[in-house]
DNA sequence: AATTCATATGATTTCTTTTTCATATTACCA
DNA sequence: TGGTAATATGAAAAAGAAATCATATGAATT
């Protein structure tokens, strides 16, 4: 029987992946920036992070090119690059539907979204 | 115009699973038990991961349900609990595949897989 | 041109995750 | 029953990620 492992290179990209969503304010700015572009003010706002620690964050997204910068007078605006990223997301969260439908034993629907 | 933002609580698991995803070993042990099951030597043996080490991450795994184990004499053998987390994987192999065609600017396809 | 507002960056500190080491547990075998 | 093979576990060490702090940059405003 022949057993397949998933190729070095492409387990690295994964795991990079992965861990680029495995961040609370990671995740929030790409769903924010599906449905709009947002200038870094406005994340800061809706999402209570440190402007330095924020624009670290927005770095990193930027170095693996999920977003993309561009500055209206002083501020920065911040947009999607890469909407497959989108996909991705969205199986996360699919995840963690069914992990919560699952968990909940008490019958409760449980609450996917939150307005602001 | 109104704002989503993910709710706390599926934030909180979202980010465990992606966080459960963002570890080449990890991500294998899912891949390969995909496949069939292993006990702990078998693993050791195609991942050259120490024993302590594939030990402690065999319980990550198993905190969260997404595998089992089951005692065979002296060995115990591991099987995925919830084929759900592998929707979630091939999204990320998905969108890894994406990146790496998209960065791939010598034409050679990318190798996806390596038999063991 | 000096000041202020918005954002970025590098260095340091703090927090988290992973590995390692030593030891424990459980089952099998002589 | 004593020994050994397979796996697990807790604590300590090492490595990595995130937050913080201080400062820099760049555009607007006075």
């Amino acid at each position: 029987m022949t057993t397949r492992l998933i190729h070095p290179a492409k387990l690295d990209e994964a795991v990079k992946i992965a861990k680029l969503l495995g961040n609370k304010t990671r995740i929030q700015i790409l769903y924010l920036l599906e449905q709009q572009q947002f200038n870094v003010t406005e994340l800061q706002e809706i999402l209570h992070v440190e402007q330095s620690s924020l624009s670290h964050q927005l770095k990193e997204l930027r170095d693996y090119q999920l977003i993309s910068q561009q500055r209206v007078g002083k501020s920065v605006y911040y947009q999607l690059t890469d909407p497959h990223i989108l996909a991705t997301m969205d199986a996360i969260l699919a995840h963690t539907d069914h992990v919560l439908q699952g968990r909940a034993h008490d019958g409760q629907p449980v609450d996917v979204d939150q307005e602001i």
